[in-house]
RNA sequence: GCCCGAGUGGCGGAAUUGGUAGACGCAAGGGACUUAAAAUCCCUCAGAGCUUGGCUCUGUACCGGUUCAAAUCCGGUCUCGGGCACCA
């Protein structure tokens, strides 16, 4: 052992004897409860960044924690290896987006295994593996089968940078959650999962991970999911027998409609306009709104316009005229894509009959008020009772949303309903490295699945990346060219691929049998090791895919794959590092890259400090200052030890009665345990654990300079190795060798984390706190649990004390033991 | 606009059930050691005041309330962060 800590040194040595002993792998064996940890994977993208040594630091100590405390800790790790940068990287310089995917799992697996993560890299997976992603391909033919995949034309968020569509939980504020580019709509032929078949589930389901999630997030989804309750009416179009559909949360205005607003995408705008003159017109009207981008479409300040279509439909409860405006603010993707317009309870179909004179007709009259539509300025929104609504006036308009449902029901004419702002995932991707989807379109057969005996579809590798937007494989001959699985005839393959959400929406299942090779799981491994028990990753992924795994659990237990409901019990989700005030960018030009922090203060003080600045869901912040402290704190427990390692290699730590001088030690140590356990098992706070064993390497300093007799490095022993087994999970290298200074042999992972004696965490003596009227005077030690009487006797004997209670009468004294003595005593 | 969270020293943060606010660390200042520096060790460190080895007052975004006692509970306000949002 050296005089000098020397980090580098340390941690290659462990990091070895971790490999080479297997230390890290586990199988379903034994009889010890099972603990499925898993930490959100990476996209290779070449390096890993301060957010990943967070969020695998805070997964480390868990998996370590929880194998030391007698579990069976499956703790994998993997890639999600798809994905646009890969492509980009592939334009720009040349290089197969497999090459460089395959050299960037390399180096980062480095970087990883530098910091001393304990995962069973036997389990490792790459997404981009065929052994892979050929399960994601039989999984789509199985939905497919069973209607939970469809194709449709549609209009879709379409990002002009990334060249391909996006889902509309890829659109953040308009813009491509990836490159930031805005972001318009675009009709493609596209692939769905029909998440909104498990709409109602997947909101039902936030009830059960109620205990285990945060509810920021929970909260985020509901809002997503965006379920609302209203009524879905049908109103024919003047002289056709056709109908426009329509919902609306508010069907007691129905009297009041006088118009009607349809999206400019509604596939009915041409047929409507056809023949009536307004033709042109609409069709302009149509493009112009087209080409604006999402974020302007969507936002407030957007000017609200519309063109009439020339053609009218009829209010079937007044028989009105209604005409038909297509307008910009009717956005296609929820409800029906349009919306009868009740200008006098609606602000903006409001302010749309004034711009364009359209009428207005009141029929809710708030009580003890009387609107009038000719001089209403704005549009009443609230409650009230009907007026110039037939057999429904008088009724209380809440009331009425019932009745009127039902009346348009009788008639054939609507139904309740229940509409939710969710919408179809998309998935097909205009890009080359990617999953492809196994379809096959024949002349003869329409579309087809591949024969399931023909998976995977590989990914051609042979292929020309020029970024212009046509999806490469689509120009490679060799693999469009196909044989239809029907009839054997000539056919084309799809040339889309996956959205890479797919591959990361059940990779979990297969860390629990990597290497199956007849099926996508082993079905007891998964039902040994499945549901994760806990899961930690960043709050980006709220949504995106948290919601898509929650949803593919659901069809995979559909399709018989599993039995359980949700794939996640415990979620934590990190805070993201900042630093400045900023999250690190290369732009901002405030990245702190993890592999200078190893070189320069090692593993464990990185994993120290990311783990002590801040509790894991907050931000944190990041301070070149402060992993300097870290490192202190290390180097001032390697001191610890090496100045004692004679005496405590010979001192015998099992001796039970301590001499009185160490006591206050054996108290401290075995409170310390106390503490650091209920931190980690019950909240999760690791900088309090920390904190507690810093204040324990304190008091051993402390006693480092009194111990003498054998007797009392006993106790230090201890304390020392109690500390060197729970800091373990949070440094394991230095750990490590410092319990093989002590004299010590093993595998700290394999130990068993300290018990305290709750004997030894009570103080004998306690200070209690002296109130006269609330007010903090005087502070007395008792001994613990001391009774009213001695405690008063002691603290009217306080000087401070009788000072103020002069002139006072006593009333009352509230004693809380061993806490606080309150003596109320108001001045005479 | 609706729905969540948060607000404590110069800074990161602690106070777990309402019971001594500021643990632990960083920064800063002072001292010891040293030829010197680094490292290390020790001390001070919320603000104001005073009769200064100690004591008082104020203080957990702001205003009010409940309570013997509030950072913690309740009502209101402000600020910041996040989500949803022309949602029919």
């Amino acid at each position: 052992m050296n005089t000098e800590y020397n980090p580098q040194a340390v941690e290659s040595k462990w990091q070895q004897s971790w490999q080479d002993t297997n230390l890290f792998r586990v199988d379903m064996k034994g009889d010890k409860p099972k603990y499925y940890l898993l930490e959100m994977f990476p996209y290779p993208s070449g390096r890993i960044h301060m957010g990943h040594v967070r969020n695998y630091t805070i997964g480390d100590v868990v998996a370590r924690y929880k194998t030391m405390r007698g579990h069976n800790v499956l703790h994998p790790m993997g890639w999600d290896a798809f994905g646009m940068p890969a492509e980009n990287a592939a334009i720009a310089s040349k290089i197969h987006p497999k090459k460089w995917t395959y050299e960037n799992i390399d180096y980062m697996r480095t970087q990883l295994k530098k910091m001393g993560f304990s995962y069973d890299w036997n389990r490792e997976i790459a997404t981009c593996d065929p052994e892979y992603y050929k399960w994601e391909q039989l999984f789509f033919i199985q939905m497919y089968n069973k209607g939970l995949v469809y194709k449709s034309r549609a209009f879709l968020n379409w990002c002009e940078q990334c060249k391909t569509v996006l889902a509309n939980e890829q659109v953040v504020e308009g813009q491509c959650w990836r490159c930031g580019s805005q972001v318009f709509l675009k009709e493609h032929d596209q692939w769905f999962f029909k998440i909104t078949a498990y709409a109602q589930e997947l909101l039902d389901d936030i009830e059960k991970l109620k205990k285990g999630w945060p509810e920021r997030v929970l909260s985020m989804q509901k809002n997503w999911i965006g379920r609302s309750t209203g009524t879905l009416i049908r109103f024919q179009i003047e002289g056709t027998s056709d109908d426009i559909e329509v919902f609306t949360t508010r069907p007691d205005t129905l009297y009041g409609a006088t118009f009607m607003s349809i999206a400019p995408e509604h596939p009915l705008v041409k047929a409507l306009s056809a023949g009536t003159g307004q033709e042109d017109k609409v069709r302009d009207f149509v493009n112009k709104t087209l080409q604006v981008d999402t974020f302007t479409r969507t936002s407030d300040l957007y000017e609200k316009e519309g063109v009439f279509t020339g053609r009218y439909c009829i209010n079937p409860l007044t028989g009105f005229k209604m005409p038909i405006y297509v307008a910009n603010f009717v956005l296609y993707d929820y409800g029906t894509g349009a919306v009868m317009a009740v200008p006098s309870h609606d602000q903006r179909d409001f302010d749309f009959a004034k711009k364009y004179g359209l009428k207005i007709i009141v029929v809710i009259q708030p009580e003890g008020e009387s609107l009038d539509s000719e001089t209403m300025e704005c549009a009443y929104e609230g409650e009230g009772v009907l007026v110039n609504s037939g057999e429904f006036n008088g009724m209380k308009n809440t009331d009425a949303m019932e009745a009127i449902t039902k009346h348009l029901q009788a008639q054939g004419r609507g139904s309740a309903t229940v509409n939710f702002r969710l919408r179809d995932w998309g998935i097909s991707r205009q890009r080359y490295w990617g999953a492809p989807i196994p379809m096959v379109y024949c002349e003869k057969c329409g579309t087809v699945p591949v024969n399931i005996e023909d998976l995977p579809v590989i990914l051609p590798e042979n292929v020309e990346l020029t970024g212009t937007g046509i999806s490469p494989i689509s120009q490679d001959e060799s693999f469009v060219n196909t044989t239809c699985p029907a009839c054997g005839g000539k056919a084309r393959r799809e040339t889309d691929t996956m959205d890479t959400f797919v591959e990361s929406s059940w990779y979990f299942l297969r860390y629990c049998s990597p290497h199956s090779h007849d099926k996508p799981f082993d079905k007891a491994e998964v039902h040994y090791w499945m549901p994760v028990d806990q899961y930690i990753g960043g709050i980006e992924h709220a949504i995106l895919h948290l919601l898509y795994a929650r949803f593919y659990t659901k069809v995979l237990r559909d399709l018989g794959y599993v039995d359980f409901d949700e794939p996640f019990e415990r979620l934590l989700t990190q805070g993201m590092v900042i630093k400045d005030g900023a999250k690190m960018s290369k732009s901002k030009g405030n990245v702190v890259d993890p592999e200078d922090l190893i070189k320069n203060y090692g593993a464990d003080a990185t994993r120290l400090f990311c783990l002590f600045a801040a509790p894991p869901e907050k931000d944190m912040d990041w301070s070149d200052k402060g992993i300097e402290g870290s490192y202190r704190f290390l180097s001032r427990l390697w001191r610890l030890v090496f100045d004692m390692k004679d005496q405590l290699r010979s001192a015998d730590a099992s001796a039970d009665v301590p001499p009185k001088s160490m006591e206050a030690l054996k108290r401290k140590t075995h409170q310390t345990i106390k503490k650091v356990t209920e931190d980690i098992e019950k909240r999760f706070r690791f900088n309090t654990a920390i904190a507690a064993m810093m204040e324990l390497v304190n008091d051993l300093y402390r006693a480092k300079e009194t111990a003498s007799s054998p007797g009392e490095f006993a106790v230090v022993r201890e304390a020392v190795q109690s500390l060197i087994v729970m800091l373990s999970p949070f440094v394991p290298h230095i750990t490590q060798e410092l319990w093989e200074a002590m004299g010590n042999t093993g595998q700290l992972l394999r130990m068993s984390w300290p018990e305290f004696d709750p004997n030894w965490c009570e103080e004998q003596e306690v200070t209690v706190a002296v109130q006269v009227n609330g007010k903090l005077r005087a502070t007395v030690t008792v001994a613990k649990d001391a009774d009213q009487e001695t405690v008063e006797e002691r603290a009217f004997a306080e000087a401070n004390v009788k000072r103020f209670l002069e002139g006072a009468d006593i009333k009352k004294v509230i004693y809380v033991p061993n806490k606080i003595i309150n003596i109320i005593a108001p001045l005479r």
